[in-house]
DNA sequence: ACATTTTCTAAAATCGGTTTTATAATAGAA
DNA sequence: TTCTATTATAAAACCGATTTTAGAAAATGT
């Protein structure tokens, strides 16, 4: 059967006690006993079951991670950031989609922290607004599972947490989009209870607010981050009798959606419709014409993010928690500015 | 501190097994203990310790998974496949990138099967053709570890194995090229040691074949499957005095690079030079013009191999190894073919 | 009524390590 | 030489569950 400590302790002629030691390095040992041990465990073949140390040592080297949707391009690049950085500091991540509803959050909360991983990093859809989330974050905090909130976050949020500043990049993309002349710009929100699509859209209406244009109610819809809703949504927009000039939606797979609605309904962009996203996904430049969006540095995110996690879970006593917010980046592109004109 | 099951126990006036017994509901048990132990676990609010539980019953309940790299976008749908089944079924699943470095490969096989996950997931970059993996594969086997491998599969592997025929997928597509007339066809490939790639290739290869014409080395290209490559080697393709009039890529990351070289050149698609590629990611029909390309169903894929995975997990007496071989399917877009004309 | 089977539970053993405790042996100080 | 530190190891306790063993109590059969 397997081989046990035990195993390894009764060939090497000590006890097992002594193994642990010679394997952890650590505690006075004779270079007598440590060449008596490492002989063993070299003939035995031995490999320490991690099971049975997490048990006694309370650590499993494990984070989990929550985000709504692998396959929403935005993610992919953060996860590796996560993973990389784990890696390097001998981590190992579990991964699970919440497709952003709150039950499912809680759920995964509760299956991860009875796993008993080290930490745990929410990317939060409505997140961390959620009462029954709230509760949970402090039950989690209570069994010493350390947690990182990226996303949205609320003031005094009682947990690490990280994101970009959404209404600030919003603000700036509708700000270039009225500097170019546009009174009339349609925004495509997410859905109503995710945080990070209401603080886009505030900072699209206070933008507007510091133009001195009225926000109108019918201007803004509401999507679902898919390329579908902002197909759907766009062509809506656009098939109006007073269409809006320019329509900014509040992630880049929506937008794209947008310019596919264009395209198919003969529109130039962005002479007849100027379109921005936000994110910055691969495919922003990669699509024709080139998207205006807000950039987020998404590897290094991720990786800080893990960062931040192991560093938490790594310490005694319990510094105050650290609360991030990234800068974003306006990246203008063709999809709002034609080059060439220029 | 921690709630144990000792503590039930003495709460609800019996032994720490009977308890265990009350939450697995199963052996003998009295309506009356049932009811004083329930009474106990909701008044203390116990949880179970999974670490704890793991050690004796072996079992994780976590899966893992071995990918080349979760930023290239063919993983996360084959990922998000794999979760949903393994949540389903009970399962969390670790994701780990190897970079399709055979070393890295070994390293995470080993660091997993220490952390006694129930069974992985490897999708493979040289994969099961390496001879240290096939020993580590046959000492996971030992240590009670199920593992099913994806990607490129030579016969007789030692384990469970889904792929799809790369090499029929390559030939139909070539075959298409050929079929519209083209007898120039530049082919970029994959790293060398990548046998998806190798597959793919010998497809191409078989098709000219059997239309009758060389194959020729100059028009075989190794990229890396990164977008960068295929927009770097597709150039060199295109600027040569006798260019190809069709591109070939080994995955559909390069091929959009190839479009983008293409466009940079302004050099018409297809009139002046078709292009396909190999995967049909989400892009592969935003992209314009569309991408022809191979499609494998990749969130099935993924639903699949973790149910089998699963399957495997959960049965005593070891079936013979299956081996499935999914059918590509070529899908014809603008870029081979253009559509107006027709 | 007595033997046998079935139902039920407590106590002990186990999973495979780490950590604490206790103690022996050696080295250094007085 | 005797006392105290220091080095080194074995033995036991522990992490928190599950499973086995063993035996008591209740139900059934004859």
């Amino acid at each position: 059967m397997a081989i046990t400590i035990y195993d390894v302790a009764k060939k090497a002629r000590v006890s097992p006690g002594t193994v642990s030691r010679v394997m952890d390095n650590q505690g006075y040992l004779s270079q007598e006993v440590i060449k008596k041990v490492n002989k063993a465990v070299k003939k035995l073949n031995y490999t320490p079951h991690f099971l049975a140390r997490s048990l006694r040592t309370k650590k499993t080297d494990i984070i989990a991670v929550i985000i709504p949707n692998i396959a929403n391009p935005i993610y992919p690049e953060i996860i590796r950031g996560i993973q990389d950085k784990a890696h390097e500091l001998g981590y190992q991540v579990l991964i699970s989609n919440s497709d952003a509803l709150p039950e499912r959050e809680i759920e995964l909360l509760t299956i991860f922290s009875q796993k008993r991983v080290d930490g745990i990093f929410l990317g939060t859809g409505e997140g961390a607004e959620n009462k029954k989330i709230r509760e949970k974050i402090k039950k989690l905090s209570e069994a010493g599972i350390k947690l990182v909130v990226g996303g949205f976050i609320k003031d005094k949020l009682p947990t690490d947490s990280l994101s970009i500043d959404n209404f600030q990049g919003a603000y700036e993309v509708t700000k270039h989009l009225l500097n170019l002349g546009h009174n009339k710009i349609g925004f495509i929100s997410g859905p109503k209870n995710a945080r990070v699509a209401q603080e886009r859209q505030k900072g699209y209406r206070a933008a507007l607010l510091n133009h001195n244009i009225l926000y109108h109610d019918g201007l803004v819809a509401y999507g679902n981050f898919q390329q579908e809703s902002g197909y759907t949504l766009g062509k809506d927009f656009l098939q109006r009798e007073k269409a809006p000039s320019a329509i900014f939606a509040a992630n880049d797979v929506m937008a794209i959606g947008v310019i596919l609605a264009a395209e198919e309904l003969g529109r130039r962009i962005p002479e007849e419709v100027a379109i921005a996203g936000f994110d910055d996904i691969t495919w922003a430049s990669i699509i024709r014409p080139r998207l205006t969006t807000v950039s987020q540095p998404k590897y290094e995110v991720g990786s800080l993010a893990a960062e931040m996690l192991i560093q938490r879970i790594n310490e005694e006593n319990n510094r105050t928690f650290q609360r991030i917010i990234l800068k974003p980046k306006v990246v203008i592109r063709e999809s709002t500015l034609n080059q060439e004109k220029k």
